[in-house]
DNA sequence: CTGAAAGCGCTTACAG
DNA sequence: CTGAAAGCGCTTACAG
């Protein structure tokens, strides 16, 4: 049952030497000699020793554990954005711990002050809404946080994000240069960066081509098929219906989509559609959804850099905001160029 | 800078007790006076006290943290499974680490070891192949681990998966039904317990039916779109092209999919498609595909609950095999009622 | 019901 | 280059 494992007291008491001498042996601590350092190396590889990280971050205060915490790991962008950070982390020397929140502020509070207790040395946050007092109390303790994909309010912590913005942008010129005029937005909670940001770009895009804004054409919900599809039954049974719908998320554009075939409407001839996202299934021959890249990956490892130059930096205070550039990517549903040239204003 | 955390020490010398009682209050052990624990609950409080885990894990022998490995994250279905674990977990007290080894046996053995040293409890392993060493190591050091999803060849360990077996054999009955008579499989790597089993379901049912089983209808590759792909198009472009495909994936299904589109063949009209996972994207409507359920979040859930009878049982050499009964998902890719009733036998 | 002692396996800080 | 001492924050095991 006990297999002792062996520590550095069984090697030291080998090699005839003190703890310390082990200690700094096994930590490539120059201060030792070389032939010390490599009959020590040797003890240890013949009783198979593994050095117990508990009892080490118990006195250096590092757990080397980083605490990721995302809406729902089920979700393509979260997995994507997951296995960024995992690869980055793996290779800074770091593991993760995942969990989900359901966008649940009270689930997001209790799982943060659980991986306090564990120790970890520094919060990864993909779903915060504009307002998380809980990411204040961090701040405050000095623990080191980094939100990646949504922002606070405010600007006192790191981040990573894309330019929710533009991309909003990008969809409704893309519309637009496609003839469209009764663009709607079918979006996610207006309590979230993204798409507060998304929302803006939408009705800057309104105003700059002198397009009025309708209120019918706006609805702000959550991140889901669900969502995408109710709303856009609606949409679609008005008699001035929209010619474009944006998508503030492929899951909303693929309940949008099923909407549209359903009621027959063709896409994208009766119906331009666009996402956001950029999730795997988009680019399936059969959905060919137009959305916008969101380089989740590599948002993960960047989210990963700034939380360990946090961790293992000097300055107390350091903070860094990245702002990515997002791309449109063209498939069939947001409009084809043979529409552009029969372009019909209404 | 340093925020000094408070500690037991502190709340005994406020409370003018010892550790011991402190301890003994904080962890509702009832050999404390109600008065006494009621102090020094309200002292813990006041100084926002959390106990330190890691201190508590060095002489506890516990983390209470579970390992998690998958083959990958950003694969929804151990997206899913991982989703029930850490549910699961998170009620049991648990926190799961979570990473990715591209089924790279090297990769396994390495986050394996790693997560020894820091101290888990227990792995749970998603993404084993029929031999895998490893496992073995941490069967003889008295490791907690329970497979999941995937089996090894010897039966020495415990383990939460499907009957892949029977699941092919619906799947064939299925297809068989509706008429289909050339039947080929794509299927993933027959070093893996799933493929071999679905395998040798395909072909159990092939001579079931009277039918032969032919070498070129078998191809087998790996869990993916591309490998679906590959091999859809070579099999469909046989004089003697088979009638149904069975994707031994999801994942592989949509690349045969792809293939078939792009050839022109209508699903299931000219070939009936059957896939196996039921990952969410197969219930999209102009996907339709006819799958075999998992019951991914469920296995997660499962898996949880043997690792931590394991960990908190008594008796050294426990296993629980549990085995799961596969359903067959019937939508439209696999071949409607309609044509059953015209059934050509070739 | 309460406490003094010892220790989990390692590292930091100070001496030599 | 090497070591003796002290301690990280908690719990186990033994006394009273």
């Amino acid at each position: 049952m006990k297999n002792k494992v062996p520590t550095i007291k069984e090697i030291a008491k080998i090699a005839n030497v003190s703890l310390m001498t082990v200690s700094r042996a096994l930590n490539n601590n120059p201060r030792v000699r070389e032939q010390t350092r490599k009959k020590i190396l040797n003890i240890a590889k013949e009783l198979n020793y593994r050095p117990n990280r508990i009892a080490r971050s118990l006195v250096s205060k590092r757990s080397n554990l980083i605490s990721l915490i995302v809406a729902d790991i089920r979700n393509q962008f979260f997995a994507e954005l997951a296995r960024g950070i995992e690869d980055k982390a793996w290779e800074s020397g770091y593991n993760v711990i995942i969990s989900s929140t359901d966008n649940d502020p009270k689930r997001l509070e209790s799982q943060v002050r659980l991986m306090m207790e564990m120790g970890v040395d520094g919060f990864i946050l993909a779903s915060v809404r504009l307002k998380e007092p809980i990411v204040d109390t961090l701040i405050q303790q000095n623990i080191p946080v980094v939100l990646v994909n949504r922002k606070l309010a405010s600007e006192n912590v790191s981040y990573v994000v894309i330019d929710n913005h533009r991309g909003a942008c990008l969809v409704m010129e893309h519309l637009i240069n496609h003839g469209c005029r009764n663009i709607a937005i079918i979006n996610g909670s207006t309590d979230l960066s993204t798409c507060a940001e998304r929302l803006r770009g939408y009705k800057k895009a309104l105003a700059e081509h002198g397009l009025t804004l309708r209120p019918e054409y706006v609805a702000n919900g959550s991140f889901t098929k669900e969502h995408g599809y109710t709303a856009a039954k609606k949409m679609l049974s008005m008699p001035d219906r929209p010619d474009a719908i944006f998508g503030a998320s492929d899951l909303i554009a693929l309940g949008v989509m099923k909407a549209a075939d359903e009621l027959g409407f063709r896409i994208p001839d009766d119906l331009s559609l666009v996402g956001f996202d950029d999730t795997e299934f988009s680019s399936n021959p059969r959905i060919d959804l137009t959305t916008v890249s969101q380089r989740k990956y590599e948002m993960g490892r960047l989210g990963v850099q700034v939380i360990t130059e946090i961790i293992e930096g000097t300055e107390a205070n350091y903070t860094n905001r990245i702002v990515l550039e997002p791309h449109l990517i063209v498939r069939n549903s947001g409009g084809c160029e043979m529409r552009k040239s029969c372009a019909h204003s209404t």
